[in-house]
DNA sequence: GCGACAG
DNA sequence: ATCTTGTCGC
């Protein structure tokens, strides 16, 4: 190896070449944990028994201080690689504070109901690369919106002890019952008679998301977080920012 | 039994 | 999630 580092003078092919702004914050290896569920049985007796420590009396922090973080995946089935990302915000100006990602190999097939054993490593892993505390976790996904009540950002929430709540871009199974056309409005999200989170407009005129608690933080707050997240877009800029993110960092592993 | 089903 | 071109609009 000379000396100066690497050989920067040979290049990929042209056009193949990353172009934009390079990766910044740490790129982690994920291992897939020892007794990770390997079948949909062990993954629910995981969800049966970790939904008894959600904090569901919590108010959770103020919207708009502090810091709030947005995490997400993205994948490549075909060479059996996910990679998550964790993207800081300020809360009270949404600038970037702090950026992370994680590569790994998919540990679980996707089933509905037990989307977190897909995801929860990789981010558990981007999350831990974070040079500060994330603040308020805001996943792409639900939290107690979920067949056993206990989603992804409920499985991120015990796991981590943070705060965290989901924001999902459809109704999974749920009902709704279309909210006011003006951004802010809101209705239920309905399990039958339960209400288990809520159809939130964020752009007037525009399809709601769906926001729902994850842990340490209630239904109103979840909401405002939300909206106070969403000004521009009808998703939240966390889930924006993680997602630019971790799909830039899987192409830029394939190369 | 059949279809639906966050990402 | 991912596969994918152009196209309409600010």
């Amino acid at each position: 190896m000379p000396p100066g580092g690497p050989d920067r003078s040979r290049r990929a092919p042209s056009g193949r070449l990353p172009r934009g702004r390079r990766l910044v914050g740490t790129m982690t290896t994920v291992r897939i944990p020892a007794g990770w569920p390997a079948t949909e049985e062990q993954a629910r007796a995981v969800q049966d028994e970790l939904r008894g420590r959600v904090i569901l009396d919590e108010p959770g922090p103020p919207v708009g201080e502090g810091r709030v973080t947005g995490v997400d995946v993205a994948y490549d089935d075909e060479r059996d690689v996910v990679v998550a990302a964790a993207v800081v915000l300020d809360a009270a100006t949404l600038d970037v504070v702090a950026e992370s990602t994680a590569v790994g190999r998919v540990p679980f097939p996707y089933v509905p109901g037990l989307l977190a054993f897909r995801e929860v490593p990789a981010v558990l892993a981007a999350l831990d690369g974070l040079p500060c505390a994330p603040g308020l976790v805001v996943c792409d996904g639900y939290g107690l919106a979920h067949p056993r009540r206990f989603g992804l950002a409920s499985h991120l929430g015990v796991l981590t002890g943070l705060p965290t709540i989901g924001v999902a871009k459809n109704p999974f199974t749920f009902a709704y019952e279309e909210p006011g056309t003006a951004r802010g409005s809101s209705a239920p999200l309905l399990a039958g008679e339960e209400e288990v989170g809520r159809a939130l407009r964020t752009r007037t005129g525009v399809k709601p998301v769906f926001v729902s608690v994850g842990h340490r933080v209630g239904a109103d707050a979840a909401c405002a977080h939300t909206l106070h997240l969403a000004r521009a877009f009808r998703l939240p800029e966390t889930t924006r920012r993680a997602d630019a993110l971790c799909r830039r960092a899987l192409k830029e592993t394939a190369a």
